[in-house]
DNA sequence: GAAAACCGACCGTCCAGACGGTATAAATGA
DNA sequence: TCATTTATACCGTCTGGACGGTCGGTTTTC
């Protein structure tokens, strides 16, 4: 059985992807955690506080997730840029199972400021440290990355449904940049 | 003098530059426009109402502002790419002034559903139809616009701070991308 | 028996929207 | 030509619900 600590987080997060950032709310949290409001505030001093461990955990699977991906691939060059792209950006359409919606809610929870926000751009210019020293072309690392920030983007607003022609050419293009030649 | 209509658009834009998403409380955008909440919801039937509004002048300005650049690119082919780009990201940095904040405000202030975000996506379907329509190949045209998105999307959360040098020679090489060669 | 986990009633604030006004000015009509 | 209706713009109070967070408890655990 997880910890109330962990149901909580679950409960959050679902909430989210249910209703939106503002489906947020305390009470429905601790509702559908099986907990007490009181218990939650236990936990989670503030809805700040709930939303950094939210923020923690979403940063940590990132992290895990480009991890595994790079231990398992075949060729060092690139390694890290191919697993940014597949991490945001899974198989080819795009749709990241909802993980998209999930970042996006969190993030648009806590406005501007906010030491949680410092430790996502913190997390961000680590990851992109890497991929300038990703054995490729920095430039192309980069670009790489920031289309699959498009990609994420694009899928988020729910677009590209009209076109899923082009998005599967540009995943191959995007693959094809990672590769040994330029 | 403006009209109260263009008034209240004009403070709405100005509390969501100023206090984020949040910062969109109808009696406050009466204050700021110096009228009362009643005549604000006489211009506007809700909250949503306006948030309608905000969405159709931000999409009519980034339409006239690519259409502009268009009109004076000397280069016919990849003209469109091109504007999509700088009207996108302004400069080689990327700070697009603060159309970013505001446009990420307005999208968070209306969850997904809503036929507002319904014509942003129709909106974003012709524009990504006009690239690949470029003359240029489609597929390095959409490339480009996810880089595009990508730089948005990293203006918008703050990242980049670290890195000015990346982004210029990404900037460059987007923009290369768009000249007649492969 | 002390600390940690948990409960749930309660408080204060914020905010969208309703409502019942007033003011001004163009149509209508005698 | 002047009274009367109608439409438009605008005002400001009030209310009802939603929500974050507090607090004085009780229960569980070690």
């Amino acid at each position: 059985m997880s910890s109330s600590r962990e149901k909580i987080l679950n409960a959050a997060e679902a909430r989210i992807l249910a209703h939106g950032p503002g489906g947020l709310v305390l009470d429905a949290v601790a509702a559908d955690a099986g907990i007490s409001k009181g218990g939650l505030l236990h936990h989670f001093r503030s809805k700040q506080a709930l939303v950094g461990g939210l923020c923690d955990r979403m940063l940590d699977r990132f992290e895990h997730q480009m991890q595994s991906l790079v231990a398992t691939d075949p060729q060092a060059s690139g390694a890290w840029t191919r697993a940014y792209l597949d991490t945001t950006v899974t198989g080819e359409g795009k749709p990241a199972d909802n993980s998209a919606q999930l970042m996006a809610g969190i993030l648009a929870t806590m406005g501007r400021e906010s030491e949680h926000l410092e430790k996502v751009r913190e997390h961000f210019a680590r990851w992109q440290r890497r991929l300038e020293e990703d054995g490729i072309d920095p430039t192309t690392a980069t670009l790489v990355r920031l289309a699959a920030d498009g990609l994420w983007l694009s899928a988020l607003l729910g677009l590209q449904r009209l076109e899923p022609r082009p998005s599967e050419q540009v995943m191959s293009a995007l693959r094809a940049l990672t590769g040994p030649s330029d």
